[in-house]
DNA sequence: AAGATCACCGACTGGCTGGTCGGTTTAAGT
DNA sequence: ACTTAAACCGACCAGCCAGTCGGTGATCTT
């Protein structure tokens, strides 16, 4: 069983390393011998445990990747709670963390959409599907909220989420650049003007 | 003179089906070969008018990526209407020419953005340009807004341009994949929402 | 202790890429 | 008609990359 511990180290320690590269660099532009240089690993080694470079990349983003994301955006907004405070809070230590990233090259999930679009159909339904469980999760917290009185019951839950995950989406890209304590700032403030205009109407006078 | 009109015209034929490659395939994963066949034109040719891909790149983005951005997001807010309807009615238009779109890969400045982030901060910074450009042009219209009456004069207008670019960058991203005509309409229906929340009362009653 | 299997090594292959360069065609200037 | 230079050709080069394969030492099984 000792053979099948060290066996399980090897491919984890590959697939870290392998996000990080292919996140900082992208995954064409990213060799499978720099991965390996950088765990001072042999072809040998990464074919042994994985059938190819795109085998190798899905398997991250089934073992890494979906995880990252649930416990960043799905499941900080699981519960009954205020539907509207439960996205707010998500989002604001979503943000910060990226904030504090030494180097942000953005919105994992997006870049990679990006790069894999019109080029690998077989990646981009994997990465889809995170997207969806995503929107999904949304949606139906979008409903809850309805339901419990915290959001406006005419409000299209679809567009809501929609509009959600496209500013997320965005202003994940544009805090790479410039001052990302700044706008995430400054975007949690319209955020919150936005939901001003979908939450009941707490007082008619 | 007609040697220079031919030269032009066929430095314009490579960038265009340049931008038209670069963006479908990206800029690493599409080749100068690529290109060239599809020109049924030769290396000589291509190193003659330009002094490496890179360069070409450049080039690219001087003559056909600004302009595509000014006409499409800068140029139709300008003016002295009412800035919340400008700006509604110039992402109506975008969005509606990214539906028409066969195959559309998402916001075109954002995915090269993408795409150089870390790995190339020469063309990284011409990208940028633009996106300042464009942002500078957003605050001043939402700034006129205010002066004219048309939205809340205590609204950062910064905020309002990042909510904005974010908003629309995300959500151009989202309508590659699926159903990108409802989710332009749900889209459009959202940012009326948002910007009720930033105009001005008309009628306390 | 012997054999078998696992985990890994690293030289190698074939295909592609950005870029070079000596040469050829085309058209303008005189 | 002749010169000259612009516009273009395409074989070639060096370097990189995904993937292969014959081998080797470590570890487990019996």
């Amino acid at each position: 069983m000792d053979k099948n511990l060290k066996r399980m180290a090897t491919m984890q320690r590959m697939q870290i390393t392998g996000l990080e590269l292919f996140y900082k660099k992208g995954y064409y532009n990213t060799s499978v011998d720099d991965i390996l240089k950088e765990l001072s690993l042999s072809k040998g080694a990464f074919y042994y445990h994985f059938d190819s470079k795109e085998d190798f990349f899905i398997q991250i983003i089934e073992n890494l990747l979906v995880r990252r994301i649930y416990s960043m955006l799905i499941e900080p907004i699981e519960g009954h709670d205020n539907a509207l405070e439960l996205i707010t809070n998500c989002f604001e230590n979503a943000l910060e963390t990226a904030v504090h990233n030494e180097l942000d090259y953005g919105f994992v999930l997006n870049n990679f959409m990006n790069e894999f679009n019109g080029r690998n159909e077989n990646i981009m339904k994997h990465l889809n599907d995170i997207l969806k469980i995503w929107e999904v999760n949304l949606v139906s917290t979008i409903q809850k909220g309805k339901f419990n009185g915290h959001i406006d019951r005419h409000v299209d839950a679809e567009g809501v989420a929609l509009y959600l995950m496209s500013s997320y989406i965005g202003v994940r890209t544009l805090m790479v650049e410039n001052s990302p304590s700044a706008r995430k700032y400054r975007f949690m403030a319209q955020l919150k003007h936005y939901f001003k205009s979908i939450e009941v109407k707490q007082s008619a006078f």
